[in-house]
DNA sequence: GGAAAGAGTGAGTGTATAGTCACTCTCATG
DNA sequence: CATGAGAGTGACTATACACTCACTCTTTCC
C-alpha cells in the first residue's frame, strides 16, 4: 500500500456523512423498515457505494448507533458543564435537561428504541450495550451521584422514550398526564 | 404432505389460537422481522387462512398486542390480590413482583418493545396507547398509590424492559450491576 | 503521456413475502 | 342424501430488497 497524499481520502469523509444519513433513516423506519436505498438517497450516493463504505446493513446500523451515542455523551457532558453548581443533584438535573433538549427532534431517541428492538442481532446488541455502558459510567462519574440516583436517572430516561414513541404527551387524559408529569418537554 | 385435520374448527375458536401464535412469533422477530408464514407455521394453518382470520399483518399484530395487555392486566390483578396487606406500597410491590414473574420468559416484554418501535403505524400506536392507558389506570386505581408512585412504577418497568432486551443482567460489570440493582429477577 | 489506485455507479441476481383467488373439503341441517 | 355455508389451502402475482460485479471516471504520481 503506497502512501498517497496527505489529503483525506473521499471515502473517509463520506463515511460519517453516510452514517449521519443512516441515523436519520433508521430512526424513521427502524432496522427492518429501512432500506439501503433509503440511506443512499439521503446521502446522495448510489446504493452500491453504500456497500463499499459499510460491508453490510448490520454494520451500517451499528455505525449509526455509535454516532447516536457519541452525540448523547457530548450532550450530557455539555449539560453537566453548565450546571448551576457541581453538586450531584444539580449536575444530574442539568444532564437530564441537556438530554431532553438533545432528543427534542425524536431522531436519536427513536434510533435507540429501534436498536433495543433488534438487540438480538449480535452486532447491534454489542453496540447497544457499549453505548449504555458509556452513558451509565459517564453519568455516574461526572455527577458523582449515588448508584440509586443514576439508576433512577436512566429509568426516567426510559419512561421518556416511551412517552415520546407512543406520543403520550399529546393525549389530554389523566393517565397520560400522570405518566408525563414533570418530564421536561423541549421547547 | 401435511395432513389435513379431519375436524374443522370454527373461525371464532381459531382466532385466539392464531393470536397466541402471533404473540410468540412477533415477540421473536418484531413486526417487520416476522412473516405471516412464521405465524401460520406456529399455528399449524396455511398462510392464506391467516388472511381469512385477520385482514392484514397490521391487524394481526394488534391482536397480538391486545392479547399481551390482557395477560398483563390479569397478572397485575392477581398479584395485587395476593399482596401482604392492601396498603398502596404493599399492593404496588406485589404488582411489580407479579409483573416480573409474568415477563420471565421475555415474550410479552419483547412484544411491547417491538410495538413501541412500530408505534408510528397508526393501528399499532392506538393499540399501544390503549394498553398503556389500561395498565396505568388499573395500577392507580387498584393500588390507590400517588401519581408519583405510579409514574415511578412504570418508569422502573421500562428500565426492566431495557435490561432484558439488552441482556444487561448477564454482564458482570459495575454499570450493569448498577442498572439492574434491585430489579426482581424471576426464578 | 501513462500507470495505478481509488471513487462511484448501472444493471443485474436471487430470494423473500404481503396479499389474492379459485378452488376443495367438511358438516350441520331439512 | 342433498345443499349450502363456512373451513381451509395450493398456487400464484407483483414487488421489494440485500448484495454483487463489471465497468467508467477521476486523481495522483512518475
Amino acid at each position: 500500500m503506497p502512501e498517497r497524499s496527505s489529503i483525506l481520502s473521499t471515502a473517509e469523509v463520506r463515511k460519517p456523512v453516510v452514517a449521519a444519513s443512516a441515523v436519520r433513516e433508521f430512526a424513521r423506519g427502524g432496522f427492518h423498515g429501512t432500506t439501503i436505498a433509503d440511506v443512499a438517497r439521503d446521502a446522495k450516493i448510489s446504493p452500491a457505494y453504500v456497500f463499499k463504505l459499510f460491508p453490510s446493513k448490520e454494520r451500517l446500523f451499528v455505525a449509526a448507533l455509535d454516532e447516536c451515542f457519541t452525540q448523547i455523551l457530548a450532550s450530557l457532558s455539555n449539560g453537566a458543564d453548565g450546571a448551576e453548581d457541581q453538586s450531584p443533584e444539580a449536575v444530574l438535573f442539568a444532564m437530564g435537561d441537556a438530554y431532553a433538549r438533545l432528543i427534542s427532534d425524536r431522531t436519536l431517541l427513536l434510533l435507540q428504541v429501534h436498536a433495543q428492538s433488534v438487540a438480538e442481532i449480535e452486532e447491534v446488541g454489542d453496540a447497544l450495550r457499549a453505548g449504555l455502558a458509556q452513558v451509565t459510567n459517564f453519568t455516574k462519574e461526572r455527577s458523582g451521584a449515588s448508584d440509586e440516583a443514576v439508576q433512577r436517572f436512566i429509568a426516567y430516561g426510559q419512561l421518556c422514550h416511551l412517552i415520546v414513541t407512543a406520543r403520550i404527551e399529546e393525549i389530554p387524559e389523566s393517565w397520560a398526564l400522570l405518566l408525563s408529569a414533570g418530564i421536561r418537554h423541549p421547547a
